[in-house]
DNA sequence: TTTCAATGTAAAACTTATTTTACATTTATA
DNA sequence: TATAAATGTAAAATAAGTTTTACATTGAAA
């Protein structure tokens, strides 16, 4: 199972503004799993989603995600 | 042929720092092609490759990108 | 004007993101 | 505590991003 390497602060924000992750996806017009993947990052979304969910999060894209650790990953 | 949703000023900045494709794919460790595609907007960067961009373009993700247009697409 | 670097492009294979369908578990509330 | 809402998860299919290989065109410099 592999782990995304982006991590995020959807859930908190999210649930700050009482959206459940159904409403969250209509929002942003993509599955509940989806969502729910990203929330528990399965996988990292795509630049579309991210900005997406950014928009309706109130915050920008470098808020919403950041790239940490890894630095000295693959080669 | 698919268009990126997203617009972006690499090509752009990438000049400014007088690097080439090629340069800026080593930079980022993705391919020329990669790069050509991305700023000939034929598709969007995933999220980690946008910040990867980002970050060696000494900017951020939500300068670099611009999600404009196509808020009445699809449905 | 030749030559080399840089850029554009394209098909096939592969990897990752997303949907669809479906069900199980947890959490809130009547 | 029963019921509904919310969340977690999973497999198969499809869509989107990336690599590899390869070649053609453009631009710059000798």
């Amino acid at each position: 199972m592999e782990v995304s390497t982006i991590k995020n602060t959807i859930k908190d924000r999210r649930k700050k503004l009482k959206l459940s992750q159904a409403d969250l996806s209509e929002l942003t017009s993509v599955t509940r799993q989806t969502i729910n993947a990203i929330e528990n990052e399965k996988y990292d979304p795509s630049l579309s989603l991210a900005f997406k969910l950014a928009r309706v999060l109130n915050t920008t894209v470098d808020n919403l995600f950041t790239e940490e650790g890894d630095y000295y990953g693959k080669d």
